[in-house]
DNA sequence: GAAGGTGCTGTGAAGGTGCTGAGGACGCCA
DNA sequence: TGGCGTCCTCAGCACCTTCACAGCACCTTC
């Protein structure tokens, strides 16, 4: 007997597409389109896992997984929504899911998703990171220093990922333009000095360290 | 023998779902329901890690973590604690503990934490290079002489760092041009003795010996 | 002791390295 | 379409590093 997968989506397009190509791979699914009925069905139904819209009639699929998980139901749930800005992937995470997608999504990557969280391995969401006063909250993409948020655009803050995550070391321009910026784009290695700038003024002139010759080092 | 974990969690239900759950992962694991059994626990039971609440009888999982530290157990400790917005993920992460968890949370994800956790446990320390009171960090690109820092420029840094992996050898000018210079770059071999100079000037005239006819020695 | 070899160091030129302000390209949104 | 934010390039500047050179000190050899 196969794995059982339940779906719980109101868009009926989208679920049945997700019946159709989850039960050509070998899945037994089931599926639901409003909240309570949702909820009900993972109580009871024995699933292997669920795919859970945020959008949903009745209940939102936060509702669902938290009072799931306050009945100590430890079903993997892996929740979908709509990028709208409104409801982030912090928030499903804290209220008790185990992986987020955000639509649109790529079939293979929902499936490939799908299979890790049935090996039991929810992806883990890496600790607060922190460096002196300054920390990096990787889940809720956000960036304070001495408790203040800083608010940095997307290269910015994949520069100081990239740092904080080797505090004291000297890393190289070489090597962020390898990883921070895409390592084939051949990128001028004076955007790496302009966005260091960019972070100096926002983080504090003495975080960043320029090592001459070497790369740069975030202070420890 | 597995890995020993120490669940320290007041409400019963949800003690006995993690010790359950954990077991059947094949963790061994112990329970304690108040901030002072679990301290003792803690100090004493010898675990490889702690999943800790944050609200306790008698003495809260901050202080029971905030005493640990201060008594120098450095178990890793897995934080869990209602979202009530009173005490927040930063303050968990403040008072010592390595990782937090906001209720209601994924035992999947628990898990993955509390695995992450018992892997980081070792921190890798890179290497550092010593002879006598100097020390050469690599990674860090640090070199400290009787624990002062020692400034170094991209070539002096190169030269050193070639001489220090091979303490008390003598190493010719030749060697030091195709290594630590560019090979092909035929530059005068009085630029190593230049080197040389600056560098006797930064770690100290005599630890560098000068072998007449054969080259430079770092002295042990 | 003379002569030549070897190494040391101060000077200064050349060029390298990094920082910054300006501004173009692009995508997004109203 | 225009305004805005972001990304990134470019050019100019300031500063630092590197290295050649030359003069000198010292050692070795004869």
């Amino acid at each position: 007997m196969g794995v059982r997968v339940l779906v719980v989506e109101d868009e009926s397009r989208l679920a049945a597409a997700l019946q159709r190509g989850l039960t050509a791979e070998g899945f037994v699914v089931d599926t639901a389109s409003t909240g309570p009925s949702g909820l009900d069905a993972a109580r009871h139904g024995g699933y292997d896992a669920m795919i859970l819209d945020v959008m949903l009639p009745g209940l939102s699929g936060y509702e669902v997984v938290r009072r799931l998980r306050a009945e100590e139901h430890w079903l993997p749930v892996l929740m979908l929504s709509a990028k709208d800005g409104e409801y982030d992937q912090a928030d499903g995470l804290d209220c008790g899911a185990d992986d987020y997608l955000t639509k649109p999504f790529s079939y293979v990557v929902l499936l490939a998703r799908l299979r890790a969280l049935l090996r039991r391995g929810a992806p883990e969401r890496p600790t607060v990171l922190t460096v002196g006063d300054l920390r990096l909250d990787p889940a809720r993409r956000r960036v304070t220093r001495a408790d203040v948020e800083v608010v940095l655009t997307a290269r910015e803050y994949a520069l100081l990922d990239y740092l904080i995550r080797r505090p004291g070391e000297v890393v190289s321009k070489t090597e962020l333009l390898d990883h921070v910026w895409d390592g084939g784009m051949r990128t001028a290695p004076n955007a790496v000095e302009v966005y260091v700038g960019y972070l100096r003024r926002k983080i504090g002139r003495d975080r960043l360290e320029t090592v001459r010759g070497a790369g740069y080092r975030l202070a420890t």
